[in-house]
DNA sequence: TCTATAGTTGAGCATATATTCAACTGATGT
DNA sequence: ACATCAGTTGAATATATGCTCAACTATAGA
């Protein structure tokens, strides 16, 4: 009857000072929509080993679908993506296109995660 | 006709020693399988902004239902997946189930993400 | 100019996945 | 014992997404 957020929980608030405590504090929908999406990058095998392969060598599309024995339309696809979110840059150079890492953020983002495996 | 890797390029292989090298340090399908898992935990707009409350409070399926404006159901389905990933455990107190981050790992990945998000 | 090759792109398809819905379990209090 | 409420679960649905395919652009070399 009181609910104001339309979709809400369908429960009696047990810890109303814990919710209000983490709410006051929450970071933006804006803020969590941007983290959810860079993560996203990362959520594919295939793109993960394009990045992966990238923070070792600046490498041509070509390169890429034969060291992931892919289609260069499924690598260039996938490239596309991380382009839009800024994590390569390419550089074209002839009939070829370099692509490399947009910056060492990315790398820093890598191994968090490999640490976090080796722990489990 | 030399491919052996079946779903293959369709190009002449470019730069063959860099595909070498970079072959060469190549961690195993299985862990890019697993670090694109963990990613794909935080990928989602749902399970972010749970992993984020929960790295302020632990707090039980109501009020993360309440939190965010979403069904028990639904958060419950999502605390699944991260109880299977390792990511959160729980406790089981009378009729509620209080949920918490598994380790500190997860807040050190947020915080590399955040710092991601800030710079650019 | 003509051909070959690197790379891109959009449509289509198949699969994965997030939420809903309804039914269920289990603990609490009366 | 019974009603209530927290939480879980499985099926169903709607949407998102990764790859394929075919057509296209652009550059290099003959």
């Amino acid at each position: 009857m009181e609910n104001h957020n339309p979709p809400s929980c369908e429960c009696t608030i047990i810890h109303e000072d814990a919710i209000k405590r983490v709410r006051a504090a929450m970071p933006s929908n804006e803020s969590f929509y941007g983290l959810a999406n860079l993560y996203k990058m990362f959520a594919d095998n295939t793109r993960i080993k394009i990045l992966w392969a990238l923070s070792r060598e600046e490498m041509c599309v070509c390169d890429l679908a034969a060291l992931l024995g892919m289609t260069k339309s499924a690598i260039s696809h996938q490239l596309k993506l991380l382009r839009l979110s800024n994590l390569v840059k390419n550089d074209k150079l002839g009939k070829n296109v370099y692509y490399s890492l947009a910056d060492d953020h990315v790398r820093d983002v890598f191994e968090k995660g490999f640490e976090h495996i080796g722990h489990t």
